[in-house]
Parts: structure tokens; sequence; C-alpha cells
RNA sequence: GCCCGGGUGGCGAAACGGCAGACGCAGGGGACUUAAAAUCCCCCGCUGGCACCAACCCCAGCAUGCGGGUUCGAGUCCCGCCCCGGGCACCA
């Protein structure tokens, strides 16, 4: 009988090709109207398509431009495909295809299961990074980066993965694997292109200070900044005539240096080492260098050195300290020496111990015994000749001051922080844009060239001499030097996939300039993004990486602000239960079931235990959008994905808890539409709102609005089910209440929201119709119960209009009989009474 | 080891320092139906008291990882632990 049910296969494919059309979501420079820039982190588009951790981030930003456009700001919501990258290119070399192709149908996979979740994106702004149209730009601010003197080709030690056959950055290494496959990761010297991301340390790290972003990120980024003050300090080698300077965080502690470590790698090594010591130091020395980042981080917790024999001399103290080399001394950073103080460093102190060597206590460590354990921490210096009685911060200042006055060493600030090593062996990339003269001069290439495009090539790999893949294309490589006409090379190296990332934001301002990456009109009203909206794994690397290049865009006078994402919001990572038999073999959820005994396998009827767990294909617990939307509809896999839990927070996937949601979607339907007939719900009419309803639209509309705009998605969606659930009840149901209703779902549930619209006779859209107002006033209950305690403890309840005053709240409490009980021949010491909130006897003892 | 998060019903979760568990899932009971599905209504933290028994009502006690503290009052604030998740990890 009721065959006109709700139906979302039927509802939703209809309103997407009508937005899309109509270009609903179309973001054109309005002056007079406020903007709004709410962006999604772009995906990389993969052969696996879109999982259902994707549209969490998407469904809330979708949310929140819907809100936005509806409160009257000029909206832009755009969206589009971080292309370039390894995966696909390993996936060419492996279906033997070329990249572009395979990354075509990545991308028409990913626009159309995206397209089918009816976010509001104006697709008119769609920016694929591969395409030569915006890789063009990406070179364009490599150039701009070469003549600032940011971009420099270097001789460096890299991370060199063989597997890969290509270059790391430091981010991308942890532990010596690539952190995206966990291939090995080897040290090598070769020459590179780096970016100088250090020169821009210190502003990263300020300008985080005025950012509305999670702190655990800023922390991140401040950590990975890595800024340390302190002082260098200049040792002579007694009697050699060389001399070496330490960088450490602990000048005060000068006159507590027992001994000093140079890095196995250091230079002066060689030269310093004592004749009947050099056999031992240079085996020690080979054997480190020999050793991957990853053996040498295994092997981290004892400590291995060798003496050299050679001594150096304190410059505080004249006193001879013998000098070690040590890995746990690291030559990339600081000076690759340290003083060591084992009295007040821990990891000087294990060495020592480890070594038999001296420790002295500089400072008082109230008792603390430093022969046991180093003493990191403050106190009056001791044995320090002018630095006695000193704090650390005073002792610092005074011995970095007499250093300074004697020419011995100076106050520094070191950063963490390395340059960015940029360019990649790989052919799926951005072309660096340069040219080599046979003389070996490097040049930029000529500004017309670009966009430097990718030859066409068959083989991705690299070359059988190591060359990058782009040494292939013998023909695409020779060029001439533009000033001179002398013939000239092409570099072979590419961008890493990063560099398309890191000004996508400022391309969607302006995207189809062609004659510019954008207008200085578009980026002054639409930047900077005000929502930013994406997973916690890019908190160093994307976005810091990004943070820097829109700064030195800055510097250039190119954009207008100092940093390119006002706020940073990380949605947690949406798990999944997975379904274990004995012997650890997993089985699909749908062949599960549970039984008086637990859980089993319905085929097999094995024993089965659960966990939450991360998804993926191996686990058989990845939650596919596009079953889902089949199933229930694109409307009810965005509710569900914000009605889970805070977006914050990491959660589990359940498929009951979608049958809720459906549910919800179901009662809004029937409160526009009679099932039976199609037509309107019989109940609908010109009703006057009853004074209860009323409020309770106020409250609604009060309590959704100010939780979207704090991002508390669940909450606002359980309030719309409060207001439905009370329509639903209504006799005679007012069309006023709900077209509130209506128009406060639309931003959740789009489609929905505008069918039922539309079926009460609206023709304009609900994309720019005005958001509900509402009045605080109105919004509170008519009555609030009061709640009595008498020491603390629930013995009644009153319920009372909000403001009624004291006194008279106070009397009627003592009227409630169960109160009374326990008043009952018992002296009231104080009476608490909390306006609209409760009263509480505290009686004497 | 260090730095962030987080521990609340059977489950996902709510809760300006003020009725712990809104909203939803699962479960139980009922209505409608020839029946089922769908829909609608009611119940739903634990223990105990009170009435012949049971249920309801009413009442009391215990409950927000553990132990202390502040407060008239603590899931919420403070101190010390335990467990889980994430990040960093010889950075001088």
């Amino acid at each position: 009988m009721a065959n006109h049910r709700y139906d979302p296969s039927e509802i939703e494919p209809r309103w997407q090709a009508r937005w899309l059309e109509e270009r609903t979501f179309r973001a054109e420079i309005d002056p007079s109207k406020p903007k709004f820039y709410v962006l999604d982190m772009f995906p990389y588009p993969s052969g696996a398509g879109l999982h259902v951790g994707h549209p969490e981030g998407y469904t809330a930003t979708d949310i929140v431009a819907r809100y936005k456009r509806m409160r009257g700001f000029n909206v832009l919501h755009p969206m589009g495909w971080d292309a370039f990258g390894l995966p696909t290119e390993r996936a060419a070399v492996r279906e033997g295809r070329h990249p572009q192709e395979i990354s075509r149908e990545y991308v028409a996979n990913f626009r159309r299961q995206i397209q089918r979740l009816g976010f509001s994106y104006d697709w008119d702004r769609e920016v694929d990074t591969s395409s030569p149209d915006y890789y063009r730009w990406t070179q364009w601010i490599f150039l701009r980066l070469l003549e600032k003197g940011l971009a420099y080709e270097a001789e460096v030690p890299v991370n060199w993965c063989p597997a890969l056959g290509t270059v790391l950055a430091n981010e991308e290494v942890k532990d010596g694997v690539y952190v995206e496959t966990g291939d090995p990761v080897e040290k090598k010297q070769l020459r590179q292109w780096m970016l100088r991301i250090t020169a821009y340390a210190e502003r990263l790290l300020t300008d985080l200070e005025g950012l509305d972003w999670p702190e655990s990120i800023k922390e991140m980024q401040r950590h990975w900044i890595g800024r340390s003050e302190g002082a260098e300090v200049r040792f002579a080698v007694d009697a050699t005539g060389d001399f070496f300077d330490v960088f450490t965080t602990r000048p005060d502690t000068l006159f507590g240096a027992t001994y000093c470590v140079l890095a196995p790698e250091h230079p002066l090594v060689e030269r310093i080492v004592a004749p009947d010591h050099r056999e031992e130091v240079m085996a020690y020395a080979a054997q480190a260098a020999k050793r991957s980042d990853r053996e040498r981080a295994q092997e981290a917790k004892e400590k291995t050195g060798v003496f050299t024999g050679a001594y150096a001399v304190n410059p505080a103290s004249g006193e001879r300290l013998p000098i070690w080399i040590a890995d746990y001394v690291l030559m990339g950073y600081g000076t690759g020496a340290i003083m060591a103080v084992p009295g007040h460093d821990e990891r000087d102190h294990e060495f020592a111990r480890a070594m038999g060597l001296q420790i002295r206590q500089v400072v008082d460590a109230g008792g603390i015994d430093v022969a046991e354990s180093a003493y990191p921490g403050d106190g009056p210096h001791i044995h320090s000749a002018f630095l006695d009685g000193l704090d650390n911060a005073a002792a610092k200042r005074a011995m970095t001051e007499w250093l300074e006055e004697r020419g011995l060493g100076k106050g520094v600030v070191r950063y963490r922080l390395r340059d960015w090593l940029f360019s990649r062996q790989r052919y799926w990339g951005e072309p660096i844009p340069v040219i080599r003269l046979p003389d070996g001069t490097v040049k930029p290439a000529p500004e017309d060239d670009l966009p430097i495009t990718l030859p066409a090539l068959d083989d991705f790999r690299p070359t059988a001499e190591g060359d990058p893949p782009l040494a292939r294309a013998r023909e695409w490589m020779r060029t001439r030097d533009p000033a001179t006409g002398a013939p000239a090379l092409r570099e072979t190296n590419t961008m890493p996939q990063w560099a398309g990332s890191c000004w996508y934001y400022l391309r969607f301002c302006d995207a189809r300039n062609a004659g510019a990456p954008w207008s200085a009109e578009a980026e002054r009203y639409w930047m900077p993004v005000d929502l930013y909206v994406g997973g916690a794994e890019h908190a160093v690397l994307h976005l810091l990486y990004a943070r820097f290049w829109h700064k030195v865009l800055y510097d250039c006078g190119l954009v207008h602000t100092v940093e390119p994402f006002q706020k940073l919001f990380n949605q947690g990572m949406i798990l999944a239960y997975s379904f274990q038999g004995a012997g650890g073999r997993y089985y699909y959820p749908s062949d599960v079931e549970e039984t008086a005994s637990g859980l089993v396998s319905k085929s097999t009827g094995a024993p089965l235990t659960t966990q939450i767990d991360k998804m993926s294909k191996s686990r058989y617990n990845v939650v596919n959008p596009d079953d889902v939307v089949a199933e229930y509809g694109a409307d009810a896999l965005r509710l569900y994905e914000m009605f889970m839990g805070p977006l914050e927070a990491v959660k589990p996937w359940t498929t009951g808890g979608i049958e809720g949601v459906y549910r919800f979607l179901q009662r809004v339907y029937r409160l526009a539409v009679d099932e039976r007939t199609g037509g309107p719900n019989p109940a609908l009419g010109d009703h006057p709102v009853p004074e209860s309803l009323d409020r309770l639209l106020h409250r609604s509309a009060m309590k959704v609005e100010q939780d979207i705009e704090g991002m508390r998605f669940n909450t606002a969606i359980s309030q719309m089910m409060v207001l439905s659930n009370e329509l639903q009840r209504q006799e005679r149901l007012p069309r006023a209440a709900l077209e509130v209703l209506l128009r406060l779902l639309h931003p959740f549930a789009p489609h929905l929201a505008e069918e039922c619209w539309s079926l009460l006779g609206h023709t304009e859209g609900l994309s720019h119709a005005p958001w509900p107002t509402w009045d605080a006033e109105r919004a509170r209950e008519e009555s609030v119960t009061f709640v009595v305690q008498v020491d603390g403890r629930l013995r009644g309840k009153l319920d009372i209009v909000p403001d009624a005053p004291r006194d008279e709240v106070l009397a009627r409490a003592k009227q409630d009989e169960n109160v009374a009980r326990f008043l009952e021949g018992r002296e009231v010491a104080k009476e608490v009474f909390v306006p609209g909130r409760l009263v509480n006897f505290i009686l004497k003892k």
C-alpha cells in the first residue's frame, strides 16, 4: 500500500542533476557580500576508489558551506585532484599503461563517487595538479623560489629508497623506512634540488600563534621545527692548532664538561686522531657510515663510541678533555660535535657510565647524586667560577656573554628543521623547470617555455645507469640556452607529490585563469581559507610545506595574508569491526552471526572474535560508500557519518547505526508526503503554531545553528530528531513548523530537504533560502524543573517558571512531601538557590 | 621515555560546576494486520526496600577507569596512579 515511500535512489540523482545543470553552487566574486572559503584537503585519486573516511570531512564542510550560503555568505567550496604521485606511476609500470590514462580513470571514478553524495562544490573550479594548465603554474612558482635563492642544488646525504628508485624527504621517512610502503631507505650522497624552508623556520614557528588550529597540530609543527636557543662554543684541539665548534643549549654547564664527542662523519676526525688510535677510530667510523638509519635507530639503546687519542681544551677552564667519536652525535644537527656534560645530560651520562668517563656536578641538584643519574633541572651553580650561585637562566646568559666578550663563542638559535629535499627521480610529477649548460651552469627555463610538459614515454622506470625516467626522453631533454642559443639539457628530476598541493587553494580562487596562477582581485577577495578540514596525517608534511610556499608568495607580493589556512579542523578516522576465527583468519561481516554462545561464522559455524580495526581489504572490513548509497542513499550516509560521534573523534562504523538515521529521514519525508497517495501529508496545513511547539522551533534553530558553528554536527542532528518526533505527534501540523525543520535539515540532507521543500510548493530551491531565525527569549522552556536537594542529594522536583524568585521556590520546595521528610526535626544551616536550576538545603550537623 | 587525545549503560554517544545517560542502535512489551514487514505507543544502568507473588508506582542506596582533594554540589576543576589511541623519540 505504501507505494510512495521515501526513495533516495529516485530523489537524489534528480536533484544532483539539477544542481549541476543550474550551476547552483557557482561562486562569483561579489564585493557586496561577505565571503566564506571552506576547503577540503583534496584527495589523491587511487585505484581503490573512495572509502567512507573521505565523505566524513567532505560532509562536514558541505554542511558548513550550505549553512553559510543560507546565512547570506558568498561561499567558495571547490574540489580537485592531487593527481601526481608515486602510486599512479607504480600502477602504470605494473599494468604497462600510461600514468595519465590511469590517472584519468581514477579521477573519473572519484568524481563520480563524490558527485553521488550531493556535495555543493563549484565544479567549474575543479583542478587537477597533473594537468599542464595547472602544473605550468607550479613550475612558475618554482621559478619564483629559484629567483629568491630559495631553491638550490646541493650534494647531500639523502634518503635513497632502492625499491622505489628515488630519494625521499626527511618527512617521508621514519625509522629508516618509507612511511607509505615500509620499504627500507638508505643513506646516499647525491646532487639534489633543495628548498630553503629553514630560512622561514622562525616565521613558520611564530605565525602558528594566530591560527585557529588544533593545539596538537600546532604542537607537532613546533616540535618539527624544533627551535632551540643555545650557544656555539669554540674548542681548540690540544697541540694541533685545529679547533671545532660545538652547539649546546646548556652553555651554563661548560665547567661540567668532561669530554667532547664528534660525529663519526665529522671532517676533523681524520686530522686529529692519534696514530695509535687511528685503526680503531677509522673502523668505527666506517662501521657507523655503513649502518642504515634504521639500524642506528634500533640500536639506539646502547651507547657506543671510541676514544680518538686527541684532547680538546675547555675554553672556560683550560682543562684538557678527551675527544671521542660516537654515533649518538649526529652530523646533521648543530655542528656535529658536542661538549659532554654527563652530570646534567642523560645521554652524556649514559655514555660516560658506559665508557668510564668522569662525571662532574656543576648544578646543585638538591641531594640527587649525579654519579647515579644526570640532573638536567634547574638549581644554583657550583664549581663554576663566575657562575656560582646563579640559576640556569642567569648562568646561561652570563656564560654566553663571557664567551662572546672573549671571542670564544656566541649565542645562537638552531632548528631541527632541515631544508626540504625537493627532487624526485620519477616520471609522474612536475618537471623541474631548469636547463643545464655544457659548462655545468644551471639556469631557469624561460617563462615562455612553461609548461615544460612531460615527454611521452612508454617506460617509466629509471634508466639502466640509474638516471631518472625522464633521461629516457633524449629528444625532449635537448633544448637551447635562450640567451646564447647554445645547446642545453633539461633537468630530468621532477617535483615531489607535495608540490601541487602547496598552492591548490590559491588556484581555486581563480581556477580558469590562463594568464596567471590567480588574479590579485580573486586572491584578495577569497583568501584566506576560512575553514580547512582534513585528516591529521598531514600535520607536518602538507601543512608545513604549504605554509612555507604561502610565505614565499607573500614575500613576492602575490598573496595578501601571511598564512593560508585560518581555521583547521581534523576529522577523526572511521574504523570498522573486523571478525577473526581461531588462527587469525578474517571473516566477512556478512558471514557473521550472533548466537547465544557468541559470534560465529554462518557458513562454517566457527567461533569468532571481534575487534575495532582500521579499514583494510585484508581484514574484510572496508565499507564502500557506493554500497551504502545504493542501500540507504547519500543523505543517510552523510547524516550517519555526522551522527556517529564528534567529528574529531575516532569512531567505528556500525551497520545498525545507519538504520537509525535512515528511519529519521523516512519520518521527515512522511511529515511532508502521504506515502499511500504520494500527495501532501493530510495533517499538514496553515495551522497556527502552538506555544510549546513554537518554543521548540526556536530552541531547535538556535541549537542547530550553534552546533554547526561549533562543528558539533552529531548533537545538531539529535536536536532535529527531537523536533521531528514532536512534529510527528501533531494532529494538525503547521506548514510553517515543517518548513523550519526542512531548512535546518537542508545542509545535512540536502536532497530530501529540497524534495520536501518543492513538494510544499516552493519553486525556488533551498540552497539560497534564508536560514531560520530564532529568538533566545522564545527558545526558553515555559516551565523548568527545579531540583530540590537536601545536603546535596536529590529529594524532590518542582515545576515552576524559570524566573521564579528565590523565596517562592524555597517555600514551595519545603512543602514537597519527600523534602519535608528529610528536613523534619533538622535545622537548615544554609539555603543554596540557583535561579532556574535548583535549591539545596544544607542541614546543620 | 617525552608530548598530545581519550576511558560514561549491551553498543554509538549526550551533559554552561547543578536531575548522569539527551538522541540513536540493539533488546523487551503493546497497538494496527488474516499474518508478516513497515509504522505508531510504552519500557529499558545496577542493587535493595515497600505489598501474598509479580509488575507498576513510590522510596532509598550504589554508579561516569582507580585513589585522594577543592566545593553546598564534581563525569566536568586540582593532585597522584592505571589502561587505550595518536604523535615524537639519541636533535646536544
